[in-house]
DNA sequence: CTGTTAGCGCTTTCAT
DNA sequence: ATGAAAGCGCTAACAG
C-alpha cells in the first residue's frame, strides 16, 4: 500500500484526491513525493465503492458509427471530460433486449447517469427500460421516453420550415422519404413537413423504409420503381437517408439539384462536402450531447426543445 | 443488503454471477426472485475491487468525430460487447498532456486493457506514456509507440499498390497531399507512393498541411496557388483529406475525376456515396477494433499488419 | 452444496 | 492538523 509514504495514512487520502479538509504542507510534500515514486494510482473501483459513484456516464445508441450519433456523442465525451469524468457508449443496434441488459450493465457499473439516444418505437412501453433504470438518472435525447426528462429536436416545426423554403423557391410536387411508420422523429418530421405542404395543397407521396442510409437508398429505388407522378423535389427525414437517395438517383440517371430537389435533415458535418450541397435543417448535435451530460450532472435542463434552421444548398436551387 | 434472500448469504454471490461453484436449485431459485423484488443490481466497483478488475476497456483517440475513428471504435465496442464488456472512449485532440492524464484516469479506473489509436509525432519519447501506463496492458493501433503491442496497417505497400495502380491507368505527375512531417502514417505512405514514382520516373511534388478534412482542402489550395506544373493526379494520404482537396479543386473550377485524378487513402464508408467515387486503398478499420480488443482480452495479436486494396473509382478514370 | 470469514483500497467520522 | 478504525458490497478461500 502507497502508505508507506514515511508517516501517514489516512492523510495521503486527504492530499491525493479532492478532500474539504486541509493537510499540512510537510506531510503533503511527502505523501506527494511517495507517491510518484511509488507511481501511485487511486484505484477507482475502491474511491468508487467508498463513494458511492464512478466518474463515468454511460450512453445508448442504436450505431455509433452513425454520424448522427457521433456527432451527439462527441459533444457528450467534450461535455463529460471538461468534469474529468467519462463516457461509456453501449450500442444496442435497435435490440431492446441488448438494450435493456445494457442498461443494466450500466447501473451495475454505477454510472453517474446516462444519456439514452435514439428514438424509439412509438407505442413501446416505456416500462421495462425505466423499470432497468431504477434509480439511474437518465436523460433521454430524442423523443421521450416515459417521464423521463428530455433533450427534445422541434422536428415538426424545422420540417415545417423546410417545407415553406422549399415551397418557396418553386417546388410543387414531393416525395417524402420516411423511416418505419412506429419511429417517432420520423413520424414528426413527416408530419410536420406535410402539414405545410397540405396548407398549399402541394401534392406528395411517402415513401416508408429503414431509418438509414440504406434505407433511403431502398426508399428513393421504391418511389423511382412507382414512378409517382414525377415529382420536383425528394424530401429525405435523415441526411444519411437523403444520401442513398441522391445516389438511387443517380444510378437511375438523375441528378440532384439538377433533375430534382433534394433535401434532408439533421445537417451532419460529414457530409459538408457533398456535391452538390445537401440543402437539410441544421441541429445542434454536439450541443445536445453537452447539454445531455450537464443534465446529468445537476445542471438543468434546456426548457425548450434544439429547433432546427434550414439550411439551402445546391441540391436545392429551385425551379 | 440484498441477502435479506431468505437464507443465505455468499451463495447469493454464486447464483447471481459466473461463479463456478455450483447452487441448489431451490436456493438458486428464492435468490434469484430476492433479486428481482428488491431489484437488485450487482454493485460493479466492489465487484471490481474484490475480483481485481472491471469490465470495461479504455480506447484513446485524438478525434471520435474523424470517421476513420469512429470505425475503430466501432469494431471495438463490437467486440467487447460479445465478452459483455464496454469500451470508454477518451479524446484528447492531439494534446499529449490531456492523453497523459487519461491514461492515468484509464488507469486509476482499473480497466481491463487500453487501446491506444492515431499515429504520434515520429520522434516522440514514448517514456512518458509508458510510464502513465505502468502495468496496464495497452494494444496500438497505427504506428509503434515504444514496444507496446502494435495492431499496424501495410501503409507503405498499400500507397505503393495505389500508385502503381495510377501510373497504370496513365497518370504521370502528381501532386502529394501529406500530413505533418513528423507524421507516421502520413509519412509510411508519402514514402510507399513516391518509391513507386520514382522508380517510374513521375514526377511529383509534395505538399502538407493538417491531417483533417481542413488540412486537406488547405494543402490542395495552396498546391493550386502555387500552380506546381498542371499535375494529372493528386494522391491525399487520407480519405478526410481527399475529400477537403477535392471541394477546393470544385472552388477552383477544376473537377476530381475529369480535369484531374484524386486519390485517398482508408475507404471510409461514409464516403461511399461520394461523386465521383474516390479510389483509395480500403483498410479494415473495424476488424483492426476487434483486432485490438481480442488482443487484449488474451487473444494473439495478429502477426502481419493489416493490408490494404486498391479500390478504383471515378475519381480517377484514368488519361 | 452451503455458510463463515477475511480482506479488496479507499473515504470518513471520530478521537486526539 | 493528524491518526485510528469502521465500513462501502462483493468474492474467494476455507470450513462444514
Amino acid at each position: 500500500m502507497a502508505r508507506r509514504a514515511g508517516v501517514s495514512l489516512a492523510t495521503a487520502s486527504r492530499v491525493l484526491n479532492g478532500s474539504s479538509r486541509t493537510v499540512g504542507a510537510r506531510l503533503a510534500e511527502r505523501v506527494h513525493a511517495a507517491a510518484d515514486e511509488l507511481s501511485y494510482s487511486p484505484h477507482g473501483p475502491a474511491q468508487a465503492m467508498a463513494r458511492g459513484h464512478t466518474m463515468s456516464i454511460g450512453m445508448l445508441a442504436p450505431d455509433i458509427a452513425d454520424p448522427y450519433f457521433t456527432q451527439l456523442s462527441a459533444g457528450a465525451t467534450e461535455a463529460a471530460g471538461l468534469r474529468s469524468m467519462m463516457l461509456s457508449v453501449a450500442v444496442h443496434h435497435a435490440d431492446a433486449a441488448r438494450e435493456l441488459q445494457q442498461v443494466r450493465s450500466f447501473r451495475a457499473q454505477r454510472v453517474r447517469g446516462l444519456m439514452i439516444a435514439g428514438s424509439r418505437p412509438a407505442g413501446e412501453d416505456p416500462g421495462p427500460l425505466l423499470r432497468a433504470l431504477g434509480e439511474l438518472p437518465a436523460v433521454v435525447v430524442g423523443p421521450p421516453v416515459g417521464d423521463l426528462p428530455v433533450i427534445g429536436f422541434a422536428n415538426r416545426e424545422g420540417a415545417a420550415d423546410l417545407a415553406r423554403a422549399l415551397l418557396q423557391v418553386g417546388y410543387q410536387r414531393f416525395v417524402i422519404l420516411a423511416g418505419p411508420v412506429e419511429h417517432t422523429t420520423s413520424v414528426e418530421r413527416t408530419e410536420g413537413f406535410t402539414a405545410v405542404l397540405d396548407d398549399a395543397a402541394a401534392p406528395y407521396v411517402v415513401q416508408r423504409a429503414a431509418f438509414s442510409r440504406d434505407g433511403g437508398h431502398q426508399a428513393m429505388v421504391d418511389a423511382l420503381a412507382a414512378a409517382r407522378g414525377g415529382a420536383t423535389c425528394v424530401f429525405a427525414v435523415t441526411d444519411m437517408m437523403a444520401l442513398g437517395a441522391m445516389t438511387a438517383l443517380h444510378e437511375h440517371g438523375v441528378e440532384a439539384g439538377r433533375d430534382v430537389g433534394v433535401a434532408g435533415f439533421n445537417d451532419l458535418p460529414v457530409l459538408a462536402d457533398l456535391r452538390p450541397g445537401l440543402s437539410t435543417v441544421r441541429l445542434p448535435l454536439r450541443e445536445a450531447g453537452q447539454a445531455a451530460i450537464e443534465a446529468l450532472l445537476g445542471g438543468d435542463l434546456p426548457a425548450e426543445p434544439f429547433r432546427g434552421e434550414v439550411v439551402l444548398r445546391a441540391s436545392t436551387p429551385g425551379c
